[in-house]
DNA sequence: TATCTATATAGCTATATAACGATATAACAA
DNA sequence: TTGTTATATCGTTATATAGCTATATAGATA
């Protein structure tokens, strides 16, 4: 119980597996053309054609940005006849990103003050 | 006020720049070597030589993955003497990974259930 | 001064991947 | 069957970057 016998008590590190897997994950959402793409899908469902023509990005790239999406579980796929639904699969991604713009919105008014001659 | 008269009100897309921003956050953490730097320094305050020895990689190549959290302002650094520590500067990183790792360690559970027999 | 030590940077190679055009597949219609 | 539409995949090119070695810089010490 003493502190003083071990007084490095570390908290236990990541395995190499759990890293690159993370790793794996955060790469999916490093692409502006990815979060464009989570971005339309938190307003609501869009087809691959429909997601084509909203992105303004070319048919080929954005199929295979949203099986990136789909392989890191982010993203959920339903057919239609021909068309092809895409829709939020893990809400967590909206949370990630939720925090990240807070974060950065909070970073940049922090910055814009620093010019600001009346504070 | 009716609804039906604009049954689609969506949600405000971010800009570019944003996505840009956000996309060039979560890249910093895309990176197994980068989280592996982040886990070390989620348990105390790590010199740039520890951390080289810590994480098993190159003086060089740490010290770039080094400049990359801090420009993303996730790592920090404070010189002393000939040493420089590193601690983590934005307590957010922790949190997203914690999330990240726990929303990975329930699908690895629910994917290692479906190979349970018993249940 | 000269020299050591800790860290950063430059230059290089190999690999990954974003974007594009062309083609393939699959579901429906005539 | 043939044709049309929606999506996926292939092949290519251009760019980014991880990791390496060698070198540079900056602070400490003699």
């Amino acid at each position: 119980m003493s502190k003083k016998k071990n007084p490095e008590v570390l908290k236990p590190l990541l395995s190499d597996t759990a890293l690159e897997l993370v790793a794996l994950r955060f790469r999916a959402l490093s692409e502006p053309m990815r979060l464009r793409l989570l971005n339309l899908l938190t307003q609501k469902e869009y087809t691959v054609g429909q997601l084509v023509e909203a992105s303004g990005s070319g048919q080929a790239n954005v199929s295979k940005h949203l099986a990136v999406l789909r392989d890191a579980g982010m993203v959920g796929m339903r057919k239609e006849g021909l068309s092809t639904w895409c829709y939020i699969a893990d809400p967590m991604v909206n949370e990630l990103c939720e925090m990240m713009c807070c974060r950065l919105r909070e970073e940049m008014e922090a910055k814009a003050l620093a010019f600001d001659p009346k504070i």
